[in-house]
DNA sequence: AATGTTTTTGAAAACCTTTTCAGACTCATT
DNA sequence: AATGAGTCTGAAAAGGTTTTCAAAAACATT
């Protein structure tokens, strides 16, 4: 049987409240028997039952967290900000896959509204109206972290993903590329899709590269899809000297494409991708990215989320971070 | 405020028994009642506080799991494995990253504790004494996975390293090399160290290429430092003609060294890796490596958590899952 | 109609902690 | 020695649920 406050008080020969303060105001009991409590404590190795502090206090220093997917590795990245900044705050997080499934998420919402959650931080994900609906119902604090929504008010944290989009094609264009193809996201999915694809178009316009707005296709957001997206593209408009892609993992996609094409990246043809994940700097060739600060977006997401859960409000509504264009060897001059 | 049972009792014009009946044994309430009763949840949007079932259950329906780094590609399988199966019993998981310092861990655990999980998963570390003891003092239930220990005595879930790391070796020495070398994690850690270290070992002298024996450098188990291992490795030993590596990442260091010195893969090295993280197909060349069923591996986790939550006793206690060989493309006859 | 049996119900205790409140104790002041 | 102020302590209530137990209600049997 766990040991209860009851059998520290009972060892220390005081009554249970004395025990309770020792742990919650010190200050306000005798040295004497504090000594003799906390060395119960000690010896009992008690630690106070968080079912029923959460009883009386209302909460449970757990965040839920919900993101897509584990697997995919720029979720890591942004769990890892989050698991830092939560221990550094004292709470714990609870992780769920949505699957991007709105079945899933919804039951996963019940789930975390009755497990107590102090919060939710919802992740890279199009905040639909259920979920919305649902948390707001419960009242749950709730902070969007690598997202955004435009129909509701919800704190975010996110980058702007068209001038980075922008950015990775103005450099192309710079290097002297004038035959630029896309790989973009679905353009319906209004999270990265959207604005990547807008910054893509920004950029050739600027630079009278009109042409190039229908060197477009699309994909889900995983590795094989891209790989064929590259087939299509490449086989449409074989003279592409440079791509864009709306992902590192696309970009691995379009390479590993050229390369069993035989087609040369950098010397050949050109790649930048997005994210820059981990593996970026692992691969062959070392991506030419735009580097997003994962982990500083989960750190500020859950320290947004605490303000908003302590506070009520939050300072700063909508928090964009900035990235950079990291350049490794995926690139050249034309 | 959120609706308690009380109100569900008003509003339906019953006791609190009554509805607590309806949530868990409605065939002891006549119809009328419980229609009413499950009218009001509906209405009220009531969901029981798990606080204080937890205080009469004693149970979260919360497992802790302690991996060492989420951001690494392996963990990510090996959680996705777990979350799918936890969800399936009902259960949520809580994650922690220990980063493989053992004063964090400790003081995760002592969370974990308070936190009252009903079972703890602890992956891919040595379990030290010091978290054995915790952990053990707790009572919390115990599983490893992707680990195991030789001291004590804990239900696990792993593969056999040592003949994963045999059958990499051997299938280089049926290829035709004869001058095969290893990267390492280090020796001392008795998990993936040692084990695949002495697979290489055993399947070299079992060819008679005992000079092999030597041609072994260490690395942490990092990349980069596994691209400084190859170097060294390359410049004591530049005949090399294949490198067996004791992970994916480890591998894609190797390779990296290799490209960077226009050593071409797998032409004139072949390479073989161990894990099949998901980047392993998407790298450029594809890896041939031991394919580890990670996600297998983290559901019999969860479910032999379950079985010795419910049971308090395992069937099988340790459980080895099978690896295979997968051939793709950073090998080839020499 | 009276009795017995079975089903359904509500009151109250239990789970473990924090916190309020009033009483006990200490110490200083007259 | 009596009073007052201040400090420390323990009893009890509260928080939301499940479950036991006894009472009430429904029904069946004579």
């Amino acid at each position: 049987m766990k040991p209860t406050i009851r059998d520290v008080a009972k060892m220390a020969n005081v009554s249970i409240s004395t025990v309770s303060r020792v742990m919650n105001s010190p200050e306000t009991v005798v040295e004497s028997k504090r000594l003799r409590v906390l060395e119960a404590i000690e010896h009992l190795q008690y630690q106070p039952n968080a079912f029923a502090r959460g009883l009386i206090y209302k909460r449970s220093n757990t965040l839920g967290v919900m993101i897509p997917d584990v697997e995919n590795p720029y979720y890591a990245g942004l769990l890892r900000g989050m698991q830092d900044a939560a221990v550094d705050l004292g709470y714990s997080l609870m992780i769920v896959n949505t699957d991007r499934s709105k079945e899933r998420t919804i039951t996963y919402v019940e789930n975390l509204y009755e497990k107590q959650v102090d919060g939710i931080i919802f992740a890279s994900d199009i905040l639909h109206p259920e979920y919305y609906d649902i948390i707001r119902h419960y009242q749950i604090p709730l902070v969007l972290a690598s997202t955004n929504s435009i129909e509701y008010d919800v704190p975010s944290v996110n980058i702007d993903n068209e001038k980075g989009a922008y950015d990775a094609v103005r450099y192309l264009i710079e290097l002297g590329h004038r035959k630029i193809g896309m790989l973009s996201f679905p353009y319906d999915d209004s999270i990265s899709g959207e604005p990547r694809y807008n910054g893509f178009i920004k950029a050739i316009k600027e630079y009278g590269l009109e042409e190039c707005a229908t060197h477009v296709t699309y994909a889900d957001h995983r590795f094989e899809s891209a790989y064929k997206a590259a087939e299509q593209l490449f086989s449409k408009y074989p003279d592409l000297t440079a791509v864009f892609t709306a992902s590192d993992e696309f970009a691995m996609g379009a390479i590993s494409f050229l390369h069993e094409k035989n087609i040369l990246v950098p010397d050949q043809v050109s790649v930048v991708g997005f994210d820059d994940i981990r593996m970026a700097h692992m691969y062959v060739p070392k991506l030419t990215t735009i580097a997003q600060p994962v982990y500083e977006i989960g750190q500020h997401a859950v320290k947004k989320l605490y303000e908003l859960i302590t506070e009520e409000k939050v300072q700063l509504y909508t928090e964009i971070l900035s990235h950079k264009l990291v350049i490794r060897n995926s690139t050249q001059e034309v």
